[in-house]
DNA sequence: CTTACGGTCTACAGTAACTGTAGGGGCAAG
DNA sequence: CTTGCCCCTACAGTTACTGTAGACCGTAAG
């Protein structure tokens, strides 16, 4: 398979497959005789693997880490559940900030009764902190 | 009042303070005589603004779009409530997104009872998707 | 007067995680 | 044989800053 072929199997971009391969997160791929990068379906879970914890908001360190463990089966997992979980309360956290943010947004942008800038309370509400 | 007592009296870097002025959000400063920054109450009030709208997670751009208005007060406001009303719809969005987040990572985390990595159902679960 | 210290200056590199582009080559179909 | 799509490398651009290097300024102590 070629890297076109990964691409539309993991739904990444080709460009995305090459930097993952730069940064270490995909191996150096075997090439074509033509000096074309060559997949098999292991890419395809390896790619398939990153781009959910990616998707889960794990950063490209903590998606290696999760890839090293993945590679060493006889591995205690207590790694595994320690970044999982202090992710977990990262996420927990940024989503209580976010629902603040949307409340204080949303009273923001209900202050507005339309008119003219001077009297606009959403100007007013972002000033005021 | 130099650019440190203008950073601490907003909370802001100095540097950031300087990169404001680059991208325009902060006007160009005027000098002392020696070619040090001078700011008034003005700039104070006007960072502030800034910073708030950044908090509250407009981006740079949005942010320069609500200064302009604020700075028109003759306007309408319409434009402002435009901006602040779709700016809450990609906060909700991102809201709800990561609220599917949480609840698949607390499965993820949740789903591991100790062992080696190649019973782990931490690795199993980003692995699926 | 000199030295030390902290604040300020410009200018540029680095961050995260890609995305896009330029300029070139390969390969099968029409 | 040329058209068109895929692939290659290499590098610039994105967002919103943050950090660093090397130099200058201003004030206070010795």
């Amino acid at each position: 398979m070629l890297i076109g072929g990964l691409a539309k199997a993991t739904n990444t971009k080709v460009n995305t497959i090459r930097f993952y391969e730069d940064i270490g997160l995909m191996p150096v791929a075997a090439r074509t005789p033509s000096g074309q990068r060559s997949y098999t379906d292991d890419d395809v879970r390896r790619l398939s693997f990153i781009r959910h914890a990616r998707a889960l908001g794990f950063s490209t360190d903590e998606v290696r880490s999760l890839i090293e463990l993945k590679d060493t089966p006889d591995e205690d997992c207590e790694i595994a559940a320690q970044i999982a979980a202090s992710h977990l309360t990262s996420v927990e956290q940024r989503l209580a900030q976010l629902k603040r943010l949307r409340d204080e947004l949303a009273n923001v942008v209900s202050s507005c009764s339309g008119g003219k800038v001077i009297n606009c309370r959403i100007i007013e509400s972002i000033a005021e902190g």
